[in-house]
Parts: C-alpha cells; structure tokens; sequence
DNA sequence: AAACAATAAAATTTCAAAATTTTCAAAATT
DNA sequence: AATTTTGAAAATTTTGAAATTTTATTGTTT
C-alpha cells in the first residue's frame, strides 16, 4: 500500500483547518480507522504529528482533541502573528535583495488575481483553498528574508492556526470582503518594497487587526 | 507495567537536553528499544511527542534525530528568545498585580539561592540540572502575566531548545561565571519590579546576548 | 437526593511481527 | 573513472491484538 499516512495527515489538516473537525471535539483513532482503511495506530501516529504544528491537542492517557476554538484564543494567535510577521518583515526588508523583491511581487501579483477571481464569483469550498493557499504563500514570502529558521518555522504554525480560529468566523465572505483584503495586501508589499518598514508594519497590524 | 513512556519521555528529554544524545546525531527507536525494555514504536510515539517541542527534528520515512546544534542555530534561537521574552515581560509589567510581584520575587530568591551554591561548590550534573529548573522558572514568571498562551508555549519549547545549542558551549563554568549570571537576574528582577520596561529589556538582552 | 463504590464499556497505550521503504555497498554499464 | 543498476541489510511504517487506563453506568449507602 502507498504511504498512507501522508494523505490521511494532509486530508486531517485540510478538516481541522476548515473546521470539519470542530474546535474541541474528541478524536478518536478508534473511531477514526474505519473511515480511513487503516488502523488506529497510524491515525494516532498521524495525530501526533499533527500536534506537532498546534492543530491537534494531545494528553497523555487522554487522546486528542482539535484545538479549541474561542474568541480569546483567536485575539490571542492574531496578537502573536501580528509580532511574528512584524518582525520577520522588517528583518527582510533589512536584508532582502532583489531576489526577495520579485518573489514577493510574484507572491502579491498571484495573490491579487485569485482574490479579484474571489470578489467576482461565488466562493466554493475548493476556492476558498486556493485563496488561503495564495495567502500564506504571500506572507510567508514577505518574511522570508528574516533569515532565522526558527521564527518561520514558528510562524508556519501560528499561521494555520489563525486560520483553524477564524473558520468559523461567519461574517467572513460578506459585501465587499474582498475589495478590502486587496487593498491591505497592496498597502503590505507596497510598504515593504519601497523598504518602509514603520509603514510595513503599521499595515500588517492594520491587516490582522479586525481578528483581534 | 507503569506508564513507561512518561518516564522515557523524560529521560530523553533530559538526554537531548544535557547533549547526551549529539545534536544532529540519529535517533533509531529499533536500537533505543532494548535499553528500555519496550518496544520500537512506544519509543517512536516518544520521538514523536519531543519533536513538537522542538527538541528532535522529524522527517517522514527517514526517522529522527536530536535537532542540529550550531552557532548560527544558537544565535537564531538566542535572539528568538530575546524577542519572546521582552514581549512577554513588557506585557507582564503592564498587566502584573502584586502576585505577580511576590511570584517573581520568590523565584528569583530561590534561583540566587542556588546560583550562590553554584558559584562556591563544584557543578555536578544533577546541580546544574537543579540551577536549570530554577533557571527556567525564573523567566517563566517573569513573562507569566503577558496573558497570551500561546507566547507562553512557544517560549517553553524555545527554552528548552536553548539550553539543547548551549549544551557544548564549554567556556560556560568558568571563573566568576555565576557571580556575572547573578547580576544579570538581578538586573532583570530589579527592572521588572519597578516597572520600568525598557530597562527590563535591555536587561533581557544583556542577558542573552552573549549567545548571538 | 447526593455521594460514594463497584462494575462494565470504551478508549488509550503498548507490543511484536509483517509490510514497505530507504540505505549502502558491490557489480555492471557508459 | 564516473555513473547507474542491483540486491541485501537495515530502518521505518503499519498492523491487529493484548494490556492498561479512563470514562460511563449502575447500584448502594448516607
């Protein structure tokens, strides 16, 4: 059999970040196997892989539960991105050459057109992917030139549990959501490639700020 | 049979911790198995949950390895810190009440306790071990009331991370070592008390800085 | 009715072995 | 001589079931 555990920790990833697996509910690899054709020790292996990143939270003789989901939590991790990217970018800005510059135009340029695509039709489930796909990649370019491995590292989690913590967020995709996301990703690269970095972050605040 | 893996669990976190197992160096559950008496995979389940505290570094089909220990890591995860640990204790400074006070203090009175013990005896493994624990929970409480979990958990793995690339750094125990160290806490619990936050996190990087 | 104890059911952890994949060294090919 | 292929050994992943622990249920006592 292939390597089942790769598509089952994808496939769990993808549930817990769109809130199939609702915050604070039990998971149970017993239960779990069946679904999947495998057996419950590789559901656990795989949870406690997931654990790893912060979507999953573990106890020992306790199991696993989706990360809980609260208004205070979600203030929380959007205060904590807030310090991380603030600090990655201006750190890039600092050190990035021309190489970071166009990654990050490309990044923004892809960014803009899916999100336009967003404003004009009606947002499947499978688009909604795409987009959030295009907006990590975005950020994570942003700070990319922070050139400390571990501040990544961290902001890759923080990153998906942000978005874990605002699924369920309902007034997301209403009127002109993303008229308005576009315009605060433009202040961001326009900002970080004219190197200003008071302004840079003064935009990544302004950006994240409604999830505080 | 007791809960065998809580107690391993510990014991190679101590391992990774004190660089009995070498940064970078290969951790195979099929040999690790026999020195504890349990089978491969309750060593793999082990492997699995310190690699969500950043101690073991995990890769799929390639198995696990106590996480690479360099300058540049070192310095990466020095400076990380100084970042978590001013943004926590600014926060605490505005947030602390008078437990908070009285919580910082006795902490740092147990931790010079100890670091005097320290400066006039021999280091014996448990001792520094001893002055770790206390160590760690001095800056523990220092950021205690920052209010924000998440900063929390992610300064305890980085902790634990530093004392992993510190772990080699011989020139440590030399001379007046513990008698620079105490000042330093004290800097930092002076600082806090009085509420002053810039000098509190000058303190914080004078502290650390030596590890850039 | 509330608190406690005993028991049954469910879930988690651990094991030992089978299946799969990677690694490494020797042989074959370019 | 360098690269590629091959095959055996080693390591990792997965399994299915046994051992252990937690949780839920029922019955008993205060």
């Amino acid at each position: 059999m292939r390597i089942a555990s790769t598509e089952i920790y994808d496939d769990f990833q993808r549930k817990l970040i769109t809130g199939f697996f609702r915050p604070g509910s039990k998971l149970k690899p017993s239960s779990l196997q069946g679904a999947y054709g495998c057996s419950a020790n590789t559901v656990r292996d795989v949870l406690l892989r997931l654990s790893r990143v912060g979507l999953v939270e573990f106890e020992m003789q306790r199991g696993f539960r989706a990360r809980e989901a609260s208004p205070q939590r979600r203030s929380d991790i959007a205060r904590f991105r807030i310090l991380l990217e603030q600090t990655g970018a201006a750190l890039s800005i600092e050190n990035g050459d021309l190489e970071w510059e166009v990654k990050l135009s490309a990044a923004h340029h892809k960014l803009v057109h899916v999100e336009r695509q967003m404003d004009r039709s009606e947002r499947s489930q499978e688009e909604v992917e795409v987009w959030s796909d295009a907006e990590r990649e975005f950020h994570e370019t942003l700070i990319s030139r922070c050139d400390s491995p571990v501040l990544r590292e961290t902001y890759a989690n923080i990153y998906v549990q942000f978005r874990q913590q605002i699924v369920f967020q309902e007034r997301n995709f209403e009127g002109d959501f993303y008229k308005v996301i576009i315009r605060e990703h433009q202040s961001i690269v326009d900002a970080a490639l004219a190197r200003n970095t008071e302004a840079c972050k003064q935009a990544i605040y302004d950006h994240v700020k409604r999830n505080l």
